[in-house]
DNA sequence: TTAACTGCAAAACATTTGCACAACC
DNA sequence: GGTTGTGCAAATGTTTTGCAGTTAA
């Protein structure tokens, strides 16, 4: 997508939302859908700084939050703030409810069998091959 | 694996890195085992406290850090403890270098085209299927 | 004009660390 | 006995919130 479309994109989204399109929330986006580092907050913090040197640390916080609830930023990695843990080792994948938070592990043997594209060995040594499926599970669906 | 296998396989993981066999550490290891609820380090404590009254909420995190480097253990999700943020919108996967945090994206058609396994079905319903790849990046690799 | 947004400062969490005592080998 | 582990308390790091002044529509 070249900036322009993208600009274009971005405001339309916040003018259907009736969100203000402040210079903060534009920067903050152009700068993250420019960035291939999947920053953190801090990380777009300091980028910002420089040209914005007023910006605080918690409008960028406030505005991915933002963002993301409107579907035009997302959140890396997987869930919530707080680590979780197992002990099973074997090879498994996850089912994550966006909604609840429950975990739920499941295997995929042909997904295990395949492959990777032969275009990506070069991005080093493969250590493990995951899959991670997002939803609302079947209690929270029946919840509503 | 049943409870007494997976306490012998504990035991011998601690004996094999010079580890005592702590009642704090079997504890948690064994609440861990036969939770499938992927719980984070408080809601372990929470369990535990309730026979261990004064097992302190820094042991759990100290002995999880240490079954994770020993690989009895996984943090569930994925990577470290601050979120990152990216832009892009469209389908696509995350290759994660365990070793210098970086993020590279990529694509994957092919698995983009399957169907996830029937029994899975019911989980609920599935807004999102990835995969995560875990490694070492060629640049972390060649540093050796 | 007016409701929404931002910056500041402080609070709320989550996680880590230093130190002294306790427990294991 | 000596080293390793634990609990306490305090420090760090990350993210959130209340409030009052500022700004986009």
């Amino acid at each position: 997508m070249d900036k322009n479309k993208q600009t274009a994109r971005f405001e339309e989204v916040c003018r259907e939302n009736g969100l203000k399109v402040t210079h903060q929330r534009l920067e903050i986006y152009r700068t993250l859908a420019q960035s291939d580092a999947h920053p953190s907050a801090e990380a777009l913090h300091k980028l910002l700084v420089e040209k914005m040197p007023t910006l605080s640390i918690d409008t960028v916080y406030r505005t991915l939050a933002t963002f993301e609830e409107l579907g035009l930023v997302k959140r890396v990695g997987t869930m919530a703030s707080r680590a979780r843990f197992e002990a099973k080792i074997d090879q498994h994948h996850h089912f994550f409810c966006d909604q609840c938070g429950q975990l739920i592990d499941f295997t995929w043997n042909s997904f295990d069998a395949m492959y990777i594209p032969e275009e990506m060995k070069g991005l080093g040594k493969i250590l493990e091959k995951n899959v991670v499926l997002h939803g609302i599970c079947s209690k929270c669906l029946s919840k509503k």
